[in-house]
DNA sequence: CTGTTAGCGCGTTCAG
DNA sequence: CTGAACGCGCTAACAG
C-alpha cells in the first residue's frame, strides 16, 4: 500500500540506488536527475521507512532520552528543549521513564531494551544504580547527562555547590544567622548529587559565616510540594525556629511558603524563603530564587550529542556548566533584629 | 555484534521461527522447548530487533502522540499518562510536538510523517487545520483524541460547556452578576473547541440566569499566566469592572488572582476568581476551581487506542467523557452587596 | 509441534 | 554519475 523507493524508482526511470543517494542528499548525483527523483518522490508522496533504513544502516536516528519524570517541571522543560533541538534535524526521541525514588523500590532498568533502538542516550538528572549506568555504558553509544555529570560521557549541567552557596549567601547577607534547609529525599540513591551538592552549598556558606550547621534545620522535602510544606512545618515546629529557609527547588518554596502563612507566619518579615530553578510561577508568588536555565540544558545536550553522532567532535569529555543566578524578589528580606553589612 | 535471532536458534538447537514464537509466546510450541529458548535468549542477552520486527511484520508497537506542548500542565500529564500506560504493555511513545498558535503561522502538519512509523495516534487538544485532519485519517489508523472529540474516531475529553457552566453558576450562586471571562486566543484554529465550549457554558449559564453577556467583561488570555495578568488588568480598568471571574484554566487564574492583587484588588472580597483544572498549585493559591481529570483522560486514550489495537474494538465510536467537579477555595465567596439565595 | 523459505523496504558495496 | 545485487534481522505462510 505505501509507496516504496521502488515506485519512486520505476517511474523516475533510475534505479532505487539513485533515489536513495538523491533523496539523502548524497553526492556523486546530476543535480538534474536529482531534481527529477525529488518531483517524483513528492507527486508520489513517498516517504522512506525508517523500520526498513535502520535495518539497512544500523543507524536509527533516534535519541533516548532517560527520565524519571514528564510533568514535572525540570524534567517537562528539558524534553521539549531536547525534543524541538532534536526533530528539527530528524531525530525522533525515545522517552523512557523510569519511576523515581529509591531504586531499591523500581524495576530495574535494562539498559539493552535501548540496544538497537537508539542512536544515542540523554539521560536527565536520574538516579541510577552502578550496574544500570555500567549497562549504559557497555552500549558504548554517545551519552550526554543533563543535570548531573559521570565519568567518561559527556554532560550538561549547573554547579549545584555554588546554587546551595548562592542561595545561603543572600540570606547571610541579609543578616540571617539561623537559616534551614529543604532538600531531597534521604534515602535517595547515591549517584543523585544534585540535593547532595546542594546542600552541601548550604553547609559550605554557613561555615564560611563562621556558623555551624545545625541538624535540626536541615529536613527533607522530596522535591515535592506538599514534601514542602511539611518540612517548614518541622522547621517552625523547633525550639528555636529558623528565621529564612533554603529550599532546594521552587516547588518545594511555594509549598513552604503557603504551608508557613497558613500557620500565621509572615513573609518575608518572620521568614525569608529562596528556592531553586525561577520556575514560571515563581514570579506570582514573589519568591526569590536561584535561577537556572532549564531549556538551555536540554539544548546544549542534544547539540552534544548530535556533534558525537556527526563524528565531527574532538573530544567527547565536555562538562559544560551553565550559569545560574539568584533572581531577588520579595520572599526574602533582612533579619529583624540583625545587623546588615553595609551593602 | 548484537545476538540475532539466528543466534539464539543456533545456540538452542532450533529454528528461528520456533525462537520467534517461543519468545513471543505464540500457541503451538512445546512449553520444554520455549523454556529452553527463553532460557538461552537471556544467557545470550538477545534482544530483538526493533526495525526488523516491524519491516517483517508491518507493526511498529509504537503510538504517536500529537500535541502542541510537553511542558505545559495539561500536556504534559497527559503525555505522562499516555506513556505509562502505553509502555506497561510494551509499546513505544512518538512524540510530536505542533507548535501552537494559529495554524497560519506554523508549518502544516503532514501527517503522512506518521505513515509507517505509528500503530495508532492519540491527538491530544490541538487546533488542527481541516486538512492535516483529512491527512491524519488517510492513514486510517486507529485514533483516539483527548480533550475535543472528532467524527469517525473515538474521543475521551470532558463537557467544557458544563465546564463553564459550573464555575459561572457558581459564581452566580453567590450573588455576582458581573461575571468576567477570561479565555483563549480568539485568533485560534476553528477546530479548537475547547475555549470556545467554555466560553459558551459561561454565557449560557449567565442567559440563563437572566443576564446578558456584557461583550467588554470577555477578554482574551491565552492560556497563559502572562496572558492572565493582562486580561484581569483589563477588566479592572472597565469602568463597570466585574466582581467574579471565571477564568478558563489555572494558570490564567494564577496570573489574574495575582494582577488584581498587585493593583490592590482584595481576593475574594473585591474580586472573586475560578479556574479550571485543579492544578497541583492551585491549593497554594486557594483557588477555587473546576478540576479535571488529565491523567484519567490520557489512560483512557491509551486504552482505547490499545483495544483498538487488539481489534477487540465492537464499536470504534466511543466519545468518553470524563467527570468534572468544583473544587471550592478561598478564592470565591459572596458578593458583598448581593442577596443571597438561601443556599 | 517444528523447520524452510520468502520477502518486508531500504542502504550499500562494487562494477561499470 | 548510475545500476545490480546482496543482506540487515525478523515474521509469516507453508510444509512436514
Amino acid at each position: 500500500m505505501p509507496v516504496t523507493i521502488d515506485d519512486v524508482a520505476r517511474t523516475a526511470g533510475v534505479s532505487t540506488a539513485t533515489v536513495s543517494r538523491a533523496l539523502r542528499g548524497l553526492p556523486h548525483v546530476n543535480e538534474l536527475t536529482r531534481a527529477a527523483v525529488h518531483r517524483t518522490a513528492l507527486d508520489l508522496g513517498y516517504v522512506p521507512s525508517k523500520s526498513a533504513s535502520t535495518l539497512a544502516s544500523g543507524r536509527t536516528r533516534t535519541v533516548g532520552v532517560v527520565t524519571p519524570h514528564i510533568a514535572k517541571w525540570y524534567f517537562a522543560h528539558a524534553i521539549e528543549a531536547l525534543e524541538e533541538e532534536l526533530r528539527a534535524v530528524g531525530y525522533d526521541v525515545l522517552l523512557l521513564v523510569l519511576p523515581p525514588g529509591p531504586t531499591s523500590t523500581r524495576p530495574a532498568f535494562d539498559p539493552e531494551e535501548l540496544r538497537q533502538r537508539v542512536d544515542a542516550v540523554a539521560v536527565l538528572t536520574v538516579p541510577l544504580t552502578g550496574s544500570e549506568l555500567d549497562g549504559l555504558r557497555r552500549l558504548r553509544l554517545p551519552m550526554a547527562f543533563v543535570g548531573a555529570s559521570v565519568a567518561g560521557a559527556v554532560s550538561v549541567r549547573i554547579d549545584d555547590v555554588a546554587v546551595g552557596r548562592t542561595a545561603t549567601e543572600h540570606l547571610l547577607r541579609l543578616g540571617h544567622t539561623r537559616i534551614g534547609h529543604i532538600g531531597g529525599d534521604p534515602d535517595e540513591a547515591v549517584n543523585f548529587h544534585t540535593p547532595v551538592d546542594r546542600r552541601t552549598g548550604w553547609m559550605s556558606a554557613l561555615r564560611a559565616a563562621g556558623l555551624s550547621p545545625d541538624r535540626s534545620l536541615d529536613v527533607p522535602g522530596m522535591f515535592t510540594v506538599d514534601g514542602g510544606r511539611r518540612a517548614v512545618r518541622a522547621l517552625l515546629a523547633l525550639r528555636d525556629p529558623p528565621t529564612a529557609v533554603f529550599a532546594a527547588s521552587d516547588e518545594m518554596a511555594f509549598g513552604a511558603m503557603s504551608e508557613a502563612r497558613a500557620a500565621g507566619v509572615r513573609i518575608p518579615e518572620q521568614l525569608s524563603v529562596v528556592g531553586v530553578d525561577d520556575h514560571e510561577l515563581a514570579g506570582l508568588f514573589g519568591l526569590t530564587t536561584v535561577g537556572q536555565p532549564v531549556e538551555d540544558q536540554g539544548r546544549a545536550a542534544a547539540r552534544l550529542l548530535l556533534a558525537a553522532l556527526d563524528g565531527s567532535t574532538t573530544h567527547s569529555n565536555e562538562h559544560l556548566l551553565l550559569p545560574v543566578a539568584l533572581v531577588e524578589r520579595s520572599s526574602t528580606a533582612a533579619h529583624a533584629t540583625a545587623v546588615l553589612p553595609d551593602r
